[in-house]
DNA sequence: TACACCGGGGTCTGCCATGGCT
DNA sequence: AGCCATGGCAGACCCCGGTGTA
């Protein structure tokens, strides 16, 4: 390449990159730098007419003494394993200075080859955009350990800057994306578009079912439900024309069963959805009751959709064993939110003082733990 | 003061498929 | 043809405590 042709090669990409739209007065030394390095990274790293290559030895052989596991690499990404130039110096140098230990570097190459293939520009640029969000770069590494593909995933920058723009458009607080970085990382690497067209189609939602503020809608659903754009909008979809039909609820009621305790049913794939709802159907049945307390149930305690329909059955029979009866859980269903474990134990501890489900009620078993201890001490004095 | 009611908070990746690019 | 970026899927709760009210 002549001098020329790389000018123009660098000036193409930089319009291509956006970089001349940084809003910014005029491009600063630094960027530009950063722009270079960017472009020479973006021609190093050009797969162009890229045939099957051999493994790269010197490449296996870094990635072996930083401890990468190898065989977990190459069944994940076998493309790496082949590339001529990569980064995996520069990475562990990077990580390392934000903190991460020998161990956790080569579980996260190990688990996502492809963050040896950004660039040191890449890399930093990236970082900043989450130290906008977190304090301190412990709590970024404690998510790239957790999960190196939800960070590394993705190459652009630029998007991820525009998710952040779009999410706090939406009147997200600093607290809620916060949230959304720490729990469901997958956002951020989402395209724009598809974030998009998730909110959009909430926004329809909401004006389809009658309700008056798309906006706040679509915020209380997200600050309910932190995963929800990472899921599609089929699933969403058919996880409410599934509500709706099955519990057979109205307009007003799908809307305030989405903006509270109903949200994280979005998440269910619709096939469990629709089996959990048929086989804790056919227990209630079992038990008397009556299609509309089934749908009332489901309504007043949509987690109990969400709970797998062997597990409610547990719940429900232990309750039973003792002196409850199926009303008194429909009456409480909350009482179902402890675990199988809890609630046995505490049936027992309560036996011991002859505590009376009867006249005194079952919501006692949903009481926090402290609050449960508490009054399990005055049942004893009252002994 | 005790309790019912209810909202909030933690938490969630690793894999496969596919379309686009070079 | 091979690689990259990205969409989508399966998987499957439990606990705490604030507050209004009787």
């Amino acid at each position: 390449m002549t001098p020329r042709r790389v000018l123009q090669a660098m000036h193409i990409y930089l319009h291509k990159t956006r970089i001349y739209h940084f809003p910014q007065n005029g491009l600063p030394a630094a960027l530009l730098k950063i722009s270079c390095l960017r472009f020479c990274t973006a021609i190093q790293n050009d797969p162009t007419k890229s045939t099957k290559r051999p493994e790269n030895r010197i490449l296996l052989n870094n990635l072996s003494f930083l401890g990468v596991d190898i065989k977990m690499a190459r069944k994940r990404q076998p493309g790496v394993l082949r590339r001529e130039t990569t980064n995996e110096k520069g990475l562990v140098q990077f990580l390392r200075n934000k903190g991460a230990d020998h161990k956790t570097i080569a579980s996260i190459i190990s688990r996502y080859p492809r963050a040896i293939t950004r660039s040191i520009c890449h890399l930093e640029e990236r970082w900043q955009l989450w130290r906008n969000i977190f304090k301190v770069d412990s709590d970024i590494i404690k998510i790239v350990e957790r999960s190196p593909e939800s960070y590394f995933r993705s190459s652009d920058n630029e998007n991820l800057e525009k998710n952040i723009n779009f999410l706090c458009s939406l009147g997200l607080t600093a607290k809620d994306l916060h949230r959304m970085f720490t729990t469901a990382p997958r956002t951020f690497s989402n395209s724009l578009e598809l974030n998009k067209q998730m909110v959009e189609f909430l926004q329809e939602l909401c004006v389809c079912l009658g309700g008056d503020d798309p906006n706040d809608f679509v915020k209380r659903i997200i600050t309910k439900n932190v995963y929800i754009l990472i899921r599609s909008t089929k699933r969403v979809k058919s996880n409410i024309e599934f509500l709706k039909e099955s519990l057979k609820l109205t307009n007003d009621t799908i809307l305030k069963l989405l903006q509270g305790q109903g949200a994280d049913l979005l998440d269910l794939s619709n096939h469990y959805i629709t089996v959990n709802f048929n086989n804790a159907a056919k227990k209630l049945r079992l038990l008397d009751c009556t299609d509309e307390e089934i749908r009332k149930f489901f309504t007043t305690y949509p987690p109990g959709l969400y709970v797998s329909s062997d597990n409610l059955s547990n719940k429900i029979d232990c309750l039973l064993e003792d002196t409850i009866c199926i009303e008194q859980i429909l009456k409480s269903p909350r009482v179902l939110e402890c675990s199988v474990a809890t609630l046995k134990s505490r049936l027992n501890k309560l036996a011991k003082v002859r505590y009376n489900f009867e006249d005194q009620g079952i919501s006692i078993l949903e009481y926090s733990r402290k609050r449960f201890e508490a009054k399990l001490e005055k049942l004893n004095e009252e002994l």
